[in-house]
Parts: C-alpha cells; structure tokens; sequence
DNA sequence: AGCATATTGTGAAATATTTCACAAGCCAAA
DNA sequence: TTTGGCTTGTGAAATATTTCACAATATGCT
C-alpha cells in the first residue's frame, strides 16, 4: 500500500502526464512533471520508482507506459459504479458533473429519504428510498459511495451502506463517522477549508 | 506559522470542543478529544500546546478558554467576506450551504460570465459579471474567493481576483494553479478523492 | 495532611517523508 | 567509437511529524 500523499500526487502526475499525451508528447522528465506541479524532481522520481517502472536514464519516461502503470496502480482501468446517498443540492451537482463518467466513475444507484424526492429522476437514475439500502447496494455490487446527507443521518447511512458491502466512502457530512476495520473512508470538508483560509489571513494580520 | 496538518486538526478539535460545550461540558481532556477524532492524545497535546495555551494537569482544559484561543488563532471570531466566482451547478450548491454563514463566511460577491445568470440574483445577491472583476473585489474589500468555473477559465480569473486583493483561495477546479508568492490557494479536487477510492478498492483487490 | 489517581507538557526516541548527491546508463553528434 | 550532456534510481542525509514516557502537578478522599 503505498503512503496517502504518494498515491494523491500519482494521480495528479497521471492527469498531467494524459494533458502531454494529449498533445502528442511521448516521453516526459521528471523535470518536467515537477515544473508542472511546483514539486521537485526527486520527489517525482521517488513517487514514480515506488511504481516500480523504470524510466530511460538520459531520457525520461515513456508516456505510454507510464500512464498504463498509472492506471493499472491506481485502479482506472476499469469503471466503478458508485451510489449517491443524498440527493441535496451538494450531492445532485455530484451526480451532474461529467468529469465523474470521464474518469470512470458510474452512479448506479441515488438515495435519499425525501418522499418529494422518491422516484424522481436524477441524470437518468431514479431516486431511491433509503430503505432496504444495505440490500440495494448489496444487489448492484456497489463498493464505493458517496455521502452527501445531512450529519446527523450519515453515521446511519454509512452503517448500512457498509453491510451492503460498500468498502469505500467519500464523505461531505461535517462529522466523524466510525467504519469497521478494512472499510476505507476519505473526508471532504467544506467549512475545513474555509476555515483553514481564515487561519491563513488571520496569521498573515497578526505577524505583519 | 502553524503546520497545515496541525491546524486543521486544530480545526477539528474546536468543532468537538463546540460539541461538549453546547452539551454543558466545562473540561475536557486530550483524551476525550483524541477518542471523537481516532488520534492520539499525545497529538492532541502538542496540538494544543502549540496555541501556548496551558491546561490543568489532573483535570483537562477548559473549555471556554480553550474555545477562545482556539477561536483566535484560527480568525474565527469574526466574519470574513468572500467571493464567489462561477455560479454553476457547484457555485449555487456552495452559496446556498447554510453552514457557511454559521461559520462566519459571508458571500458578498457572486461572478460569472454568463449572460443568462448575470444580473439574476442567488440567495439574495446579485451575479455580476466578470467584466472588471479585480475592482469589484478591491471595492468590498474581500480578501477570500471561492473558484468554481471551468477548468479552462480558473486562471484567468484567479489573476484578476488576486489583483483585486484577494489573499486566500478555494479552488475546485481541476487544474494547477500559479498565485503570487503571498497569496494561499488550496485545491478541493473532487475527482482525486474518487480516484483514491479507486486505488485503494483496487490494491484490496490485488491483494487478497 | 498524606495518599491515590488523573492528566498535562515536553524532552527524547521513533517514524515518516523529502531532498541531496552522484554513480550508472542512454543518446546524439562528431 | 568516443565524448559530452542529460536523466534516472537510490543510498544516505536532512527534515518533519508522531509517539513514548515520565516528571510535574491538580484534585479528591480519608
Ligand atoms: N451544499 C454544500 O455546499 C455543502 C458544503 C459543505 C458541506 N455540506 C454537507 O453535505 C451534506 C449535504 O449538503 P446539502 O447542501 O446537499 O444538503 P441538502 O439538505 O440539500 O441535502 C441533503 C439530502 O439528504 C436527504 N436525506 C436526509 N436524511 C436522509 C437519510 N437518512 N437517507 C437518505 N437521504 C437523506 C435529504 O432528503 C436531502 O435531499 C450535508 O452534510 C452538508 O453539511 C454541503
Ligand atoms: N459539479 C461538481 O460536482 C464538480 C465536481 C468536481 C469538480 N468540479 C469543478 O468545479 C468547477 C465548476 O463545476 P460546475 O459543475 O459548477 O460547472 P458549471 O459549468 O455548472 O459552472 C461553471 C460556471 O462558471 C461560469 N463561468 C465560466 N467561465 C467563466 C468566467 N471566465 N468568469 C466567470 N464565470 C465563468 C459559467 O457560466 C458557469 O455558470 C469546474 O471546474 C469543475 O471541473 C465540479
């Protein structure tokens, strides 16, 4: 398994790196890719080598195989279904965004609670009750899910979504949620960010 | 300068700590707040100890006290105006979050360029174009944007919101960014959370 | 007051991550 | 085929971050 900020600048060398192929180039440095994203060398090289591809000393590394390592490493060869459980305004700009599909990213299944909201259609997909979910997941073979209700619901959804056998959540509630071991949850968290940004100014004020 | 890792588990801590006080707590330990979050209280102590900040030994801190500085260091104790730049389907979700406003971050300032939305208005406040951006924000004196245009666009409009005085940045779209040294840009990259999920779902796969 | 129990604050150790620095290898041009 | 200019891969050094471990001290109970 390799560390989280290595597996976040991978992804980040790979979209770089398809921009390049995109344009035709066929080797890149990890001079290059460093310029790229304001990081050194070295580190590209470590983060690379982790891979274990070998690279063409004198040249750089070839884009092709480079991309194809990237992918296969990182799990983008394949689509991935995924569910939505909250269809607010967060979670249908989610489901509305393409960049999702072209990445690979399919929502097979919508959840929300919202009787209004029931049997609507999403993008396509019909919203689904919340009952029954651990079973609704269960039948599609969905392993990763997007968390987009409200707080106080989503220790509840995320539980059921785990015995449905999602293994991979992308959380947007501002709160701890608890899984069992081997269940991997990520955090984004709006207000986290904003406030990060207040720190920021704030210390910027203060030492000058 | 605190280190980023630091203050936004600082951040996190205050959060808990709000918790227990509206919940009438008085004290509480690193203990206490290293089992809400999965941390060490070790961690939680230097955290802590790095506002300066003194607790109690036997006891704990206190938690108006420890709000308080935690408050300060982190700018919340007051509001902080902030610009929105692309009203899309992300923008509006984002504008229209109630928990910005309950932190203290006030949207004064909704851009986008399309003809159709400017001139409209969204929560109360008017879209204005893009036309003259970097005055609009001097003239509010707004010091936070928030970027959710295209891809393509994001730079060009970081660059007139940072001549405009912009200090800190929120960007969500999918793209490296280039700010001035001085200026503070975090990357919200919904797509590289994704991606994370598919590797880790993916390397579970591979190894077992 | 004395004792038992709890919890902080912080050097020092342990880990983790990044960067340095350079031998080794590749390529093109002469 | 030799030379010079690049660039990789990677030990080792440098940094950064986290955890350990325990003296210092607060509180409550007898
Ligand atoms: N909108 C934002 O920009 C934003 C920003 C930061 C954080 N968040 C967080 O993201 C989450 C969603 O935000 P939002 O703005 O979309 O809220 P929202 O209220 O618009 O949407 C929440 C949806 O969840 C549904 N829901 C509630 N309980 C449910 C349950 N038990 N099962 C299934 N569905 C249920 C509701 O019917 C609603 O449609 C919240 O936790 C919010 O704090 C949102
Ligand atoms: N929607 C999502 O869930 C999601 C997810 C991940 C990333 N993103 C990223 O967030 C950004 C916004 O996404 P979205 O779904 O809201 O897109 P969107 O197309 O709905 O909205 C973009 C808005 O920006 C406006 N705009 C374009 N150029 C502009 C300019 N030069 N000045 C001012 N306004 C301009 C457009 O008129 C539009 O209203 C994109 O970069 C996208 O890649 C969105």
């Amino acid at each position: 398994m390799l560390n989280k900020a290595t597996v976040e600048r991978l992804i980040i060398y790979n979209r770089v790196i398809k921009e390049l192929k995109a344009q035709g180039e066929k080797w890149v440095t990890s001079t290059d890719i460093a310029r790229a994203l304001s990081k050194t060398p070295s580190q590209v090289r470590r983060d690379i080598s982790s891979l274990g591809r070998k690279g063409k000393r004198g040249v750089g590394y070839n884009i092709k195989k480079l991309i194809n390592d990237l992918d296969s490493v990182l799990g983008l060869n394949d689509e991935h279904c995924v569910a939505l459980i909250g269809a607010g305004n967060l979670g249908r700009a989610l489901i509305g965004y393409p960049g999702f599909k072209r990445e690979g990213f399919i929502c097979r299944l919508i959840i929300d609670n919202d009787p209004e909201k029931i049997g609507s259609k999403i993008s396509g997909i019909k919203v689904e009750s919340s009952e029954g979910l651990a079973k609704k997941v269960a039948r599609k073979k969905i392993a990763i899910a997007v968390i987009t209700v409200p707080a106080e619901a989503a220790q509840k959804v995320v539980d059921s979504a785990v015995a449905g056998g999602i293994k991979e959540l992308l959380n947007f509630a501002p709160v701890k949620i608890y899984v069992p071991e081997g269940v991997n949850i990520r955090y984004v968290d709006l207000a986290l960010e904003m406030e990060n940004l207040a720190y920021s100014l704030n210390y910027r004020k203060k030492n000058k």
